[in-house]
RNA sequence: GGGCGAAUAGCUCAGUUGGUUAGAGCGCCUGCCUUACACGCAGGAUGUCGGGGGUUCGAGUCCCUCUUCGCCCA
């Protein structure tokens, strides 16, 4: 788990033996640390403020924000997956010419982090309490000193090109200084103020948690009926339901629906309070349902959201009758509240001690099943508890207005689109932010409150010593602020916000992407993209990609807590980095969840350590059949010295070049603003993957390289050519490639004829293409010449012709292709084993034929080998086939709604087709007539 | 309870504004150690695109409805 687990032999190798001839297997343990090294030393993932364009210089930024990681966080699949979606991204932008800048760095993660060390005192027996504050902090930022950061090592094993030297921190001087600043300014602007409510409370992490850190889980728990008898009329009662009997000693009314005729009568009399035996009104609140339980709901302010709401509406007593651990307490307002036999007893024994004095009453009138969301800390999953406390909030609403603009406008899209619905109800129905916790480990609330004067509180970045307005002593606010308010700042504070003319804030604010789970679009996306407004004025991104999460085979998500994880370093050291990203990147369709089954590595990541083998072994191939003797570079071959399979390749090149473009991009909005036809483009990395995979193995391996293979071995002039093409091929289908798959194509790279010491891939400029046209006809001449090729392989194969022997196939064919593939004879030969004979008609001797697109027939003689009636039956399951397509086709074209109201170039294309279907049709039914008889 | 989304080959998923005979990877079947590669080569099979209805000359794609599943919010 550690990172020496990947570390390699010595990296203080030289090109002599990094560079040398290429082992038979390829050993990625061998060539990753080494070449991670190598891009480090030479600095190629730091970036130059000084060269963007936004501060006088010559290139385009590109900015991508690592979202951190916790500093006592270990890589897992899912950093495994965010952070190889982001390389991608920003290896492509490098190529693409621009300045970039992946900022990694890590956050304090305050409740997680002092978890830890609350953890090991524990085990030390003492707690942070004994300790006290400052001896507790010190000792947390000596573990983290220690111990934090270890994910950002491990990330380079992955590949991850971020610029470390600019590695950020939440809890940085910098930083902190930042979170000062943005609470400064909201105070100063009334959108922070400090708030007595009832909020989300973690009785083991004795803090309060944002509405976002209180994670609802679906719950089996249990509704319990009741009776609170009428004050004055025993022989009346009403009956509440409630799923948290315990909290009743903090009841101060009952609540009916104003409309609820059931109960309109009682509405102003009082009832009285089981167990505790005290009368509280009935009160008539909108907050009541009708429909739900009895329709009448206690209220017990203090320890519901909801039922404060109530209280303060109707100037109800609050009082507490739970403390901060969860036990059952009298607190603030709650004198004679819990009887001393309860006090001090946790809240869920109380429950069920409550229930059996109300059944021991007879006030319990039924228990029946009911389902309901109880919320738990999202850090340790203990059932929270409402607690009505004083706490420091932000106001939200003014902050979420530019933020909705930002996305409405198109200044901002969020890739896959649908998350902008959910985007847009949380901005349209936001809740102010409680941003204060209740720990020791985090920035402190920059509030100091005037020990003399309670009215005298200050609010400052500067630590304050004395009260500004009497001179006397300060203290600071117990408080420290949540996590994510250092980390809404993260876009500018760590390019140097809160100074606004720090170079790189000028030179790399507003970033461009920002890549993240959906999971954390409200606690972290939303946020900064308000921060970004309210205090640079702009979006910190233009766009949000949200991608999915990896998942075990039965669709759990991995974690830690299920064991059902993959660590990356298993995969790493099996099969590469590489293996590992490209599976993960293939995998991954826009926003889709990746599916990885921990239990079969071997054939989960399948698909990347075959892709990297191939590759390696077409560069085996290339090393040892073009060597290092010079290659004349593509761009002094003429055209006419290129055969048809070099046009061909150079052709689907550019297809690929353009295809992995759009797969990709755009880099960014054309106007600053995204248009509606560019909005949704682009970030299909697994149609990217796809396209390389299509390219370098179907295309180029394939085909290509079996193509010429004659060619490479025969000395002459057409020899430099064949390898001029396959050196300029394979050194661009690398490019293509290196985002994805950074170690070995740069590894392959660098051993290309011709390369230039001291350069890198990580840093060569991304293939461009020629404006798409027509497939040459050299290259079309190919496609027929691969058609011949295959249907000649499939008769082969279909009647078990050994594939040593060599046969002969009769052609029929235009001239102009007869003289094409008489030209070809040779290579189709080698690749099919056959010998073509051109003849004007079809032999009467039996055998297999096959009809091309275009009409070229190729009829293999198998006398004694052919099954007749086999072959008549394949044919004419063929003819039936395509007359069922035909008689669709003659339809469509018969239908005058058709003709007149389909595009011109649509109808011009199923004409074209039915022409070419009617003389396939004659020629197969001519081919049935002569083999089987009619 | 409200909202959003998904359902396509055995599995995991692509399929951009409706327009050839719906694709990929993995898996499966057959034959091959063809000197780059058996982590490979060649060939092959498999889909009433969840059900039903509608719009349209034309629907995997748009609309309605039902079913199942997932996510978010209350």
């Amino acid at each position: 788990m550690s990172i020496s687990d990947t570390s390699l032999p010595s990296a203080a190798s030289t090109d002599a033996d990094a560079f040398a001839d290429l082992p038979a297997q390829y050993d990625p343990a061998a060539t990753e640390a080494r070449t991670y090294e190598r891009w480090e030393q030479a600095g190629v993932f730091t970036a130059d403020a000084a060269r963007s364009s936004r501060i006088g210089g010559d290139r385009e930024p590109f900015t991508v924000l690592m979202p951190p990681p916790n500093v006592t966080a270990v890589l897992h699949v899912g950093h495994g997956l965010n952070d190889t979606v982001q390389d991608v991204l920003v290896r492509w932008a490098r190529m693409k010419g621009r300045e970039t800048l992946w900022m990694p760095g890590t956050d304090h993660a305050g409740i997680a982090t002092q978890n830890i060390i609350e953890r090991q005192l524990a085990d030390e027996g003492t707690t942070r309490q004994a300790i006290g504050r400052e001896a507790f902090v010190e000792r947390t930022a000596a573990f983290v000193e220690r111990t934090g950061g270890v994910i950002l090592q491990q990330l380079r094993a992955i590949g991850a090109s971020a610029d470390w030297s600019r590695t950020a921190y939440t809890l940085s001087p910098e930083l902190s200084r930042a979170v000062r600043e943005a609470f400064v300014r909201l105070y100063d602007r009334g959108l922070i103020y400090r708030g007595h409510r009832v909020i989300h409370w973690c009785p083991r992490c004795l803090t309060s948690l944002s509405d976002e850190e209180a994670e609802p889980q679906e719950t089996n728990g249990t509704l319990y009926h009741i009776s609170y008898p009428v004050a004055g009329d025993p022989s009346r009662s009403i009956t509440i339901a409630t799923t948290r009997p315990e909290t009743m000693l903090g009841d101060v009314a009952v609540a009916v629906n104003p409309e609820d005729e059931r109960y309109r009568a009682l509405v102003g009399h009082d009832v009285i309070l089981p167990i505790l035996d005290r009368p509280i009104p009935v009160i008539a609140d909108e907050y009541a349902d009708p429909a739900f339980g009895t329709g009448v709901v206690k209220i017990t302010p203090a320890h519901d959201a909801n039922d404060f709401e109530v209280g303060r509406r109707h100037g109800l007593a609050m009082p507490v009758v739970i403390d901060q651990y969860g036990k059952m307490d009298e607190g603030a307002d709650a004198a004679g509240r819990v009887p001393p036999a309860l006090r001090g007893v946790d809240r869920f024994e109380a429950r069920k001690e409550i229930v059996r004095q109300l059944e021991a009453a007879g006030r319990l009138v039924k228990k029946e099943p009911h389902t309901h969301n109880v919320r738990h800390c999202y850090r340790c999953d203990t059932v929270v508890e409402p607690r009505l406390s004083d706490q420091w909030f932000v106001r939200m609403q003014p902050l979420a207005e530019p933020a909705l603009d930002g996305v409405r406008s198109g200044r901002i899209r969020i890739l896959p689109e649908r998350h902008i619905a959910v985007y847009e109800h949380w901005l349209t129905n936001i809740r102010d932010w409680n941003i204060s916790r209740q720990l020791w480990w985090g920035h402190r609330v920059p509030v100091w409150y005037c020990q003399n004067d309670a009215s005298h509180v200050t609010v400052t970045v500067d630590d304050l010593a004395s009260c500004p307005q009497c001179g006397n002593a300060v203290r600071q606010d117990e408080d420290v602020l949540d996590t994510w308010f250092s980390s809404w700042l993260w876009p500018m504070s760590t390019l140097g916000w809160p100074n606004e003319s720090a170079t790189d804030l000028r030179a790399f604010y507003p970033s461009d992407v920002l890549v993240t789970a959906p999971e954390i679009l409200f606690f972290w996306v939303a946020r900064m993209i308000m921060a970004g407004y309210a205090f640079m004025g702009d979006a910190p991104f233009h766009s949000v990609y949200l991608h999915g999460t990896a998942r075990d085979t039965q669709g759990r998500k991995m974690s830690k807590s299920l064991g059902n994880g993959i660590d990356p370093f298993d995969v790493i050291n099996l099969y590469g980095a590489d293996a590992l990203r490209y599976t993960l990147i293939a995998g991954m369709g826009l926003g889709a969840d990746v599916f990885l089954d921990p239990a079969d590595l071997e054939k989960t990541f399948a698909p990347g350590r075959n892709f990297a083998t191939k590759l390696w072994n077409i560069g085996r191939f290339l090393l040892s059949n073009v060597g290092r003797d010079t290659v004349r570079p593509l761009a002094q071959v003429q055209e006419s010295e290129l055969t048809r399979a070099d046009s061909w390749i150079l052709e689907r090149l550019d297809v690929a070049i353009r295809e992995c473009d759009r797969a990709i991009g755009p880099l960014a909005p054309i106007r600053g603003t995204w248009l509606d036809d560019e909005r949704g483009a682009g970030l299909r990395l697994n149609d990217y993957a796809e396209t390389t995979r299509r390219f370098v193995w179907d295309e180029l391996a394939a085909w290509y390289v079996e193509a010429i293979k004659t060619r490479l071995l025969t000395p002459g002039d057409d020899q430099q050519v064949a390898r001029a093409v396959l050196v300029h091929v394979f050194d661009q289908a690398l490019r293509l490639l290196h985002p994805i798959v950074p170690f070995i194509t740069e590894a392959l790279w660098q051993r290309l004829p011709g390369h230039v010491d001291g350069t890198f891939l990580a840093t060569a400029s991304w293939p461009t293409a020629k404006p798409p046209r027509e497939m040459s006809v050299p290259a079309s001449q190919f496609d027929l010449l691969r058609d011949v090729v295959a249907a000649l392989r499939t008769i082969r194969s279909e009647y078990n012709i050994a594939p040593s022997k060599t046969i002969s196939a009769f052609v029929i064919a235009t001239e102009e292709r007869r003289r094409m593939l008489d030209d070809e004879f040779s290579l189709i030969n080698r690749l099919s084993r056959t010998g073509l004979a051109f003849v004007e008609e079809a032999p009467t001797a039996p055998g297999a034929s096959v009809i091309l697109p275009g009409g070229t027939e190729l009829i293999v003689p198998l006398e004694g080998l052919i099954d007749i009636g086999k072959e008549c039956a394949r044919l004419r399951t063929e003819l039936a086939n395509l007359e069922k397509q035909l008689g669709a086709l003659e339809g469509r074209l018969r239908n005058p709604g058709f003709i007149e109201r389909a595009p011109s170039q649509v109808v011009d294309a199923e004409r074209a087709k039915l022409e070419e279907w009617t003389a396939r049709r004659e020629q197969l039914a001519r081919r049935v007539e002569g083999l089987c008889g009619g």
